[in-house]
DNA sequence: TAATATTGTAATTTTTAAGATTACAACATC
DNA sequence: GATGTTGTAATCTTAAAAATTACAATATTA
């Protein structure tokens, strides 16, 4: 019923990790150019690191990235980060009546729909990769 | 960066007055069928009413629609419903740091593929309508 | 090896938005 | 005018997201 920040922060930190990986880049910093707190970022990063998509030093700190970025599709980021919250982010009202006819079936009716929704936005996010919005940001720069 | 139950309660209501639109239905009745709250149906119904959805009878109660439901589709009942949380369904965090140029850019970046997503489940929804609903409900019965 | 800086993670608190509830005016019918 | 309904504002409750706190685990380096 939800989408949550977990795949802008995501993303955005990958960008920040594809374009300055070079030098380390650990949790505070990502939470300062995000925002928001490093505990968060570190969560994020541990799932992004289980799926294979980064590396990260524990002790030491800093990450860089396991995949090309034109490997990396939104959808893996999403999936990756937040996996849940797509299959039912269409809200659906919990407590319908058993005893009424509509009300006995209208989860099943409407999970028809709601699944094509759901096929849609991941359709968009499998067709996006991390080497496009690079580029987009880089020409956004002149 | 959400989406409510909103659609959900309204495509109930609709099939329920839709199909026993010939007895009187009021918000106590819907909000017993759906398990919520009769105030909740009645905004969700006074908002239908203003899209030239329904017709509803004050004082006396009762409903009834005032489009065919070949006429009537989910993206139509969602906008006269809920129609801001499409646009910005995706989480995006909110306070990314000016001096980054990361994070100065972060918003305008993910734009670009969160509005083709909107536009994708945007999409779905019209393809769908009221009829459509209300035939594969029949079907569920047999 | 001690000091320092970082990640990993659990537990708790805060914040926010949805939804529920209460209350009552406006309206229609009998 | 008694009853039953819609319309709507104001407030309360609840649930989920995000923030925060705390600290163990790990690596580096002096």
């Amino acid at each position: 019923m939800k989408i949550s920040t977990k795949c802008s922060l995501a993303l955005h930190s990958l960008i920040i990790i594809a374009l300055f990986g070079s030098k380390k880049i650990t949790s505070d910093i990502i939470a300062q150019s995000t925002g928001c707190n490093p505990v968060i970022i570190r969560n994020l990063m541990g799932r992004l690191k289980k799926a294979g998509i980064l590396n990260i030093q524990r002790g030491t700190g800093g990450a860089s990235l396991r995949i090309d970025p034109k490997d990396i599709t939104i959808w893996a980021v999403y999936n990756a980060v937040d996996p849940k919250s797509l299959s039912g982010f269409i809200g659906v009202h919990p407590n319908p009546s058993n005893t009424c006819p509509v009300g006995s079936k209208i989860h099943a009716l409407l999970s028809v729909p709601h699944q094509k929704m759901e096929e849609a936005v991941r359709q968009v996010m499998s067709e996006y990769t991390l080497a496009e919005l690079i580029q987009e940001f880089q020409q956004m720069n002149g």
